[in-house]
DNA sequence: TATGAATGAGGATTCATTCAT
DNA sequence: GATGAATGAATCCTCATTCAT
């Protein structure tokens, strides 16, 4: 698991022009990576629609027509901080995501890297769950799809689990969501683990999922009164 | 349980005016609930900044100024709706959070409940787990410490379980956080979801967190070297 | 003089209704008075422009719409506080003006009184000091005519006086405006005074009239090396 | 005395860009002159509280934005003409009270170059006299300070001649706050000084001024009941 | 390419004034 | 007559975006 846990270091991938304004130069690439940076971090501290150009630029250490040079709207830079986030996220997924190790190793080390790619891109995953409405419909899709596809290998490997007997039978896409949605907890309610360790929170974490996919609970349908009769699914 | 989901239909409280601006007729609570209500719906759509008073007026189909006469700011239009929705919410789960069932059915009321909650005041979760940044610091004390009140509560209700030994061992605190994150995909991922019907969605979140919290999965912590072996059948 | 400096204690005059909006009753009066008295201590606090209504209206404890019963506008309200302001200032100087004694002590006499009227109507001196542009080109000339009359009749003091060989030759009507000029300086430059004894100004503002009056100072041209020889005038 | 009533030529000086805003450019200068010289028109003609941005651009020739590269708000507006008058009245003063001819000359120098400095910056002296309620009370202090500080300077010139013997006994600072009043009395109350030359009346105030100081009158209080036989042939 | 300036639209907020109860 | 509400115009200020140097 070792491999795992650390392999998250690698170098912030640059952000590639846009097909339709062709990348002049490798420092154009670089300019592009710091006015993501730069975005996000404001987008995350003052929100997309309070977040102003000028805070943009100084935090790129850009002029503000300078920055116009390498998009043509403040809207094409969140689309940018989306793309770009989800292309760490997904990059730094892909060979937890991939590996050959049995299902339920897999979903550990999943489990474990999903809250290891949330601590390094933080402030990319609080933007992109609090902006979806500040994009464009068109931009929306095209750029959540691909984070959607990476959710759904997890519920490939959550399915796996399932035809192997390992995991309880439930719609193992939903259960990719869910488990989304629990690592994404460090990061969207930050108050509710202020004082907790992230390697104690993530042994929760995979705890709680682990359980919650094996599954053994009595389900028995609990009207008062009613006799409980051991059905499992 | 059939009575918990069925509950959740009472009349939309009246929003009470603040004490420095003494309500002056019932006419008034109306007027504030109106804006609230209006409010709410604009900030869901486009988010807290790029709403203007104009669209909340118009959807409170009010003037402007007419609206003036019952908040201060725009910023305390948010307060507002946070205070309302929390209380709504609060008050909903009130009692699903302190009926005497046994833990194991309580905890599954409380499942549906939050779920029947968000079903009712899913514009109102959306804006509050957004907009958390737009408050001011010290509006976000008042108002989240009610909420985190609630899942408070949920935690005792689960430290309850694992003392009578239905439940595992785990941060009870940090369960409730994650039940409640789990109960608000429905409504903060809609595309994850938008396929399911509600009641299959409920049942799939109870059975999630009823296994989660029961656990007995094998939890042999896969120490890099260790040979794993320990694989439930 | 004492007499001089202790009739300045007439009761308020009531402000008269305007002949075009007939006066109802005693207590119409009445209420304008309130108005004018409470327009005038805001406009002096705030100035004319950014007073606005509901802070007149609370100074009077009155209602915004009832004082629209009562004048047409806020500009009208102005009006009254300056033509009430000038009434009172030319009715407390009138015995003053016409005294018959010896014009050395009538002067004396005007100047002190000059000064107890400030003191007795001090935001309206500076209100009307300030907000003559605020007037209507009309209600100006009207309103301050009277007042310009009450300085040309010091003015006419002034000339009897050098008639009389007392006070040396100088236009008498511009000496009256610096005679009303200085007796204002209490007022309109309070950090000037600000640590002097009311009693103790009047006396330095007779003795610098006085002497400013009657002269005999050598006004030789004093162009430098020219010779000085004892024009007197 | 020439020389004196002749130099009040200097081209205005530009107006400084303040400390934290720093000056960009020689232009940056010019622009805030003119600003300041458009606001301080404009200020003196509506008043602070109702001229409105729009009439200031309008008389800058700028566009409202434009001009808000400049400062911060109207208020910093208002500061810079306070600022921008009284630094140009306190040069303009400088040589008229540093001077070194005997005192009597002085004063005259003095009270004609304070008519001509108000010839010279009329409008500015109107805006200072009306407008000292609309400035926060920091920048108030800050800015009033430099102004009373030439007052006091023409105080000490009177000090000066008092302990030469050449003017009487008072208040030396009183005196020159008169002093000051009185030369305003030519930008303050037009109404009485319309049909006047400024040269005339130049003559009239140095004459009065010069009287009031160094006097001779008899000042014998007048107590009621004391006969009055000291009048002066 | 760097940089100050320009542009025009729009946002929150506040008023004086008038209704309607 | 007292009172809350309505109205619509205006105000200050800020922005994203584009020029021009």
């Amino acid at each position: 698991m070792a491999e795992v846990t650390l392999t998250v270091t690698a170098k912030e991938k640059a952000v590639p022009a846009p097909p339709d304004k062709p990348r002049k130069s490798a420092a154009s690439d670089d300019r592009r990576t710091r006015i993501a940076t730069a975005a996000r971090d404001v987008f995350a501290e003052k929100g997309y629609a309070s977040a102003t150009m000028r805070e943009i630029a100084a935090a790129a250490d850009m002029h503000v027509p300078t920055m116009y040079q390498y998009f043509r709207s403040k809207e094409e830079i969140l689309e940018l901080v989306y793309s770009w986030t989800i292309n760490q996220a997904v990059d730094l997924m892909q060979d937890a995501l991939e590996g050959t190790a049995p299902v339920e190793q897999r979903i550990d080390q999943i489990i474990r890297r999903l809250h290891d790619v949330n601590l390094k891109l933080r402030r990319g995953t609080l933007v992109m769950n609090r902006e979806t409405r500040s994009l464009s419909r068109t931009a929306r899709d095209r750029v959540l799809g691909h984070y959607a596809g990476m959710v759904e290998k997890l519920g490939d490997v959550i399915a796996e689990g399932q035809a192997e007997g390992i995991f309880r039978e439930m719609d193992p896409q939903l259960a990719a969501v869910f488990v989304d949605a629990l690592a994404d907890v460090w990061v969207l309610r930050p108050f509710a683990v202020r004082d907790k360790d992230s390697e104690d929170y993530a042994a929760e974490l995979v705890a709680f999922v682990r359980n919650a996919l094996m599954g053994n609970a009595d389900m028995t349908p609990e009207t008062p009164g009613q006799t409980v009769t051991n059905r499992r699914n």
